[in-house]
DNA sequence: TTGAATTTTCAAAATTTTCTGAAAATATTT
DNA sequence: AAATATTTTCAGAAAATTTTGAAAATTCAA
């Protein structure tokens, strides 16, 4: 397989994977072109790159800014403006892990509570209610919290060891 | 706020957030309202009460029992199926990461390795190229297997209590 | 069997999401 | 300040996804 051939593969598959999870795939596209870039890339490359419209390009660029994940990159003597891709995968990850926490936990965890608080009551019924909602909110805070500590301590060999102990 | 109320808002919450992780908007509408309810409920209850088609009730059911989160419940003396959910969140909570797994995991993990193995070479910009592609798997198994032994060592307190050292 | 009740299927319709491309806005150079 | 280059916006078009509902298939009882 040539070099062009599994970036193409690359992009493919990472474009596909992430509509599964609720990601534009273009979005996807352009962060796996910009992630095997060598080099910083002008919207036009990109719009070669991958035979989509200016305008998609631009939304795209600037959603992948918001997360993080790509920066502009102003190259001397250049009038158009170049992006580049954070290449370490895991602050990739970390960056993914704090944005989905405040775009996605959050909300949950927040109209969790709403609910808990204007729910008083106990009969049978309200109160099994309230024990799922708590549940629900428990593993969130849980799940969320645990991740941070996951990629805050990734290079912590202590906690990766420790983990060891509990697989399978 | 009424019980009614406060199920209908958790309902319509749990179906917007998880349009949001990829995942069909009634399907999860129906987990809810099957999580919420005490007794099991069969399909023409189920329309009457989200407001939609037989067509789509069906489907829907079908999917969230391939994932494991509800089972079929055949009442004595009744025709009709019904059905009920999985109440224990901790259990659902690690049936979705098991279906997540088998379904978007390996499907990461076996490209990146296809293209690993086929892309062989020495040029600067294809050994960054497998650098990008060896962290991405790297990563991806990370978190994957994490996420495995968290889940079975949930209620564990060694772990739990060791993992509150890494948090903030 | 036959017939009624129930579930399943699936083509077409409705809805939602994404994309295009040209016009408007902004920035830079002469 | 005019001309040129570049980026941004956004209404309408296209594509993708979801939903409907009626027909077909299945199940069960008489």
């Amino acid at each position: 397989m040539e070099l062009q051939e599994a970036k193409d593969k690359f992009i493919h598959t990472w474009g596909t994977l992430a509509t599964q999870w609720g990601i534009n795939r273009t979005m996807s596209q352009i962060h796996a072109l910009l992630l095997l870039s060598p080099q910083a890339l002008n919207a036009d490359q990109i719009m070669a790159e991958l035979q989509i419209s200016r305008g998609n390009v631009n939304m795209n660029l600037r959603d992948l800014m918001s997360w993080g994940l790509i920066f502009k990159q102003l190259l001397p003597g250049e009038r158009k403006e170049y992006f580049v891709a954070e290449k370490d995968i895991w602050k990739v990850a970390r960056q993914i892990a704090k944005e989905r926490k405040r775009r996605e936990i959050e909300p949950i965890l927040g109209t969790m509570d709403d609910i808990k608080k204007e729910l008083k009551g106990d009969t049978e019924e309200k109160k099994e209610v309230l024990r799922i909602i708590d549940e629900i909110s428990h593993v969130t805070e849980f799940a969320d919290s645990t991740m941070d500590s996951i990629l805050k301590a990734e290079e912590n060999w202590l906690l990766t060891n420790f983990l060891k102990l509990f697989k399978n």
